[in-house]
DNA sequence: ATCTCAGTTTAGAATTATTCTAAAGTATTG
DNA sequence: CAATACTTTAGAATAATTCTAAACTGAGAT
């Protein structure tokens, strides 16, 4: 069966053609920064369409389901992430390019406690870039 | 004379009765995360109200002299800082509430290098916490 | 003080990523 | 197949921000 099908059924995900299709490519093992639109773009050259809702709905969906990252970077797009190991970006604002550091990289030796009641959900490293 | 009146004078801003509101409150040495929004609400209730196409131009333009910081953190709202240390932050996503980590409670002993024809204009450090 | 003009403010329109709505379509189960 | 819960979708709505262009104002020159 196809491994798709397996990762959304492993999921509680029905495999629609559109859930399928987009994780086909998102799971295709190469490590990707994707936005709603490129994602839905990159779809419209396929032989069968995806609306743009249905991009947001399913990726929505794998980011409760933890199979991608969400990455929020910049006001007015947001990111999503294939490479869900634990890892730090670079971003240049200028081209709105995002860029995996390797994950060996980066050394955080101390970090704060987390302010009282909260606990430490997500450390997020982002590593502004100009020219 | 007034102290915000000298800040915007020393970084070529004409000291308008609007800049020179927004700067006695921003500069009053207490450190703030405000947003346009926030900011906007805030002089409302100033005897001399700012429009919010002002409160965006001014908060830019203190960007661009570096009188304050800009913080990219949540995508549908952007952060300003007042404090202009290098120092990082925790950040709540459920309440959107914005804190201060005390610089010496971060060390970070191991960077990378930037890619190559680009330069590190700014690491910035999100911790983002849940309850 | 008045004049002049570049710099500034402003209301309202435009933009744009994202979310919402509700109607039509589909996968799954019995 | 039939029933139903889940899913997709077009298009409308939302909301932060930016843009536009007209009115206003601060500051230097006269
Ligand atoms: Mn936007
Ligand atoms: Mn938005
Ligand atoms: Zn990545
Ligand atoms: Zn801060």
């Amino acid at each position: 069966m196809n491994m798709t099908k397996k990762i959304l059924r492993a999921n509680d995900l029905r495999p629609t053609k559109q859930r399928v299709l987009i994780g086909d490519y998102l799971f295709d093992g190469i490590d990707k920064h994707v936005t709603a639109e490129s994602l839905f773009k990159k779809l419209l050259n396929e032989k069968r369409g995806v609306s743009l809702a249905t991009v947001y709905n399913t990726l929505h969906e794998f980011c409760k389901k933890e199979l991608l990252n969400k990455i929020t970077i910049d006001t007015d797009k947001v990111y999503f992430d294939t490479n869900i190991s634990s890892h730090h970006h670079f971003f240049s604002d200028k081209e709105k390019l995002l860029l995996d550091i390797r994950s060996q990289d980066v050394i955080i030796s101390s970090m704060p406690v987390a302010p009282k009641g909260k606990k430490i959900k997500k450390v997020e490293l982002i590593i502004h870039l100009e020219d």
